[in-house]
DNA sequence: CTGAAAGCGCTAACAT
DNA sequence: ATGTTAGCGCTTTCAG
């Protein structure tokens, strides 16, 4: 048996013409039920599997989605699975390429998903890089390929892809403003700044947005309440101890932890010191681990899953459609709060 | 200008025949500086992109690598890493595929690879059910697509496939040595237990793994030296603080983390506690997190980055050969101590 | 219901 | 150095 089986050799051995072998395999009607079997037979018996690239040279479509991310976070976790889930059930593959923060691997990725043509791009830009995205963009929109961004701020709508809006920056003054609506002004920020990883970029970014925040809110962040810790320590048992050995009316009445972990860690060495959260101090998260402490922590939710059902949504509704410009370009993700035990009303001085 | 470029339109604007942009595109020496140059200028004034379903299913092959995970930790992150640096130099695309922990996509997964014709395929399984896999690989030599597992246990010298070898209960094993190796018996287990996410089948084979490994190595568990914690909970400083209330003399000599960010929160959590780490107790920690600690955290190293190392090598050796029987066919790579300052020699009772 | 023929965009011999 | 021709494997009219 040849290596590689084509229809022609099903036909062969079936005594039928090609073309009505292609039909019996895509289930076509038009051949009859006895026919069928007997290709289907076949090509199972002499290991046929259906060349893509011809098939899709032929009628013009791939049936993949391409997904490029910037590395493996937990945060494209909950999405990504929900992109699989609902592409899949609409029959397409979803195939996904990594450029690890490297704006180069980004566009050669990118490119690979046009050559290739793939039928829609769902796209986590690595960074807010205006110039590179309106190229991409425009490169894109040109092939036609019908494109998802996401983790967009708003002021891209010169882009031609769709967007789902996540204002990062928002969704901090969410929690700062939940904060504050408890009462609290003197809030410290808890963050962890992984230098060995290939996060930096990333991290100093968010701390970028944690400062602008703080001044959309109106609040002011001393240096002294910013406690910044390696990815390598324990982030959350320092600062417990620290605040342990300082005076309690030089405290902060609340702390903004940069992530659920941290944010985790805090509160449960609070409990280990004998601090009493939120009776004497309030902590809320950020982003990523919804799981964490079992839904006790209070902390800003991102909708990390919505963000990926929508985002799929709307590519296969534009792929499927003859006319994509008839829907919303841009939807926003609105975070929101997640309530928990550890947030409540400052102590009074 | 019509909304897909091809080569025949490139040739009929600049007056050549397609066959020669053909090979200018692809930078053959063969057409002269001159009128490739005028081709390139063309090529790019046009926004022409190549078909590579075209390309490939004239020549034969597709230069795109396929690599199957089933999720995204972190353990894959460095060995990815590795595959994507080493096969772009080689000039490959790498294209990844999830599937959760669910078989089914798996094998959707691996059957679009070989439906698209990729290159090779790098496979971490996702579980050792040995019929699914043997029937797997036996599909994918009969295709001929080269490719190399990993994670993979020793009983499988029947595969076609290569194989990066790498034995969890050994690398447990190198851990509980290491610890025996100070005089160590008395050791104790701390495991999360993800209950939330869906791990759950990895979580329970892993701690199968580590009862296996106290048994190879002459030691005993005694179930009261498990110390499971779910992922919501921080298990170090539970540890840490439920030791504090027993007498010492019966605490464990050492402990054994499954993973690093136990250890390093187990250590911390000692320091704030008055425990001195190792004199009155060791810890060693497992896998993932090489950073954790800065270094400072003994630990068992998976060696993850030479395992993608030596995946992406083994393919492209095999890609490129004509004989690629003559390679060894599998390959172990051998986790090690990472020496750190958290084990020690036994407090004297 | 089945067969014949053209073509998707590109590559690879072979000619010129 | 450039052009001609014949596919790669499949889909898709259009005939029968």
């Amino acid at each position: 048996m040849p290596r590689k089986i084509t229809i022609h050799q099903i036909a062969k051995e079936v005594g039928l013409n090609a073309s009505t072998v292609s039909l019996a395999l895509r289930g076509d009607p038009k051949v009859r039920e006895k026919t069928r079997d007997r290709i289907l037979e076949a090509a199972k018996r002499m290991n046929y599997e259906p060349n893509n690239l011809a098939r899709s040279l032929s009628n013009g479509r791939t049936r993949i989605i391409g997904v490029m991310l910037s590395d493996m976070s937990r945060f494209y976790e909950e999405s990504l699975e929900a992109v699989f889930t609902l592409g899949e059930a609409a029959g397409f593959t979803i195939s996904v390429r990594f450029c690890s923060w490297d704006q180069a691997r980004e566009k050669a990725g990118l490119h690979s998903f046009v050559s290739n043509r793939i039928d829609g791009i769902i796209w986590g830009p690595t960074d807010y890089n205006t110039a590179e995205i309106a190229e991409m963009d425009a490169l894109l929109h040109k092939f036609e390929v019908p494109t998802v961004m996401y983790g967009l701020p708003d002021d891209t709508q010169s882009l031609h892809c769709y967007q789902i809006g996540l204002d990062m920056q928002k969704s901090i003054q969410v929690g700062l403003a939940h904060l504050k609506s408890y009462g609290h002004t003197d809030i410290a920020l808890l963050a962890a700044t992984e230098v060995q990883g290939m996060f930096g970029r990333m991290y100093r970014r968010r701390m970028a947005m944690f400062r602008d925040a703080f001044i959309a809110e109106g609040l002011h962040l001393d240096d002294r309440r910013i406690f910044e810790v390696g990815d390598d320590n324990c982030g959350g048992l320092d600062l417990a101890l620290k605040l342990s050995q300082m005076e309690r009316s030089q405290w902060p009445t609340a702390i903004f932890a940069a992530d659920d972990l941290l944010a985790r860690e805090l509160v449960k060495s609070f409990k280990t010191l004998g601090v009493r959260v939120p009776e004497e101090i309030s902590v809320i998260g950020y982003d990523v681990f919804p799981w964490a402490m079992g839904g006790q922590l209070c902390s800003v939710n991102l909708n990390t899953k919505e963000i990926g059902e929508k985002a799929i949504q709307m590519l296969l509704k534009c792929i499927n459609s003859e006319h994509p410009q008839q829907f919303d370009q841009r939807v926003e993700v609105l975070p929101q709060i997640r309530l928990g035990t550890t947030c409540g009303r400052p102590r009074s001085r």
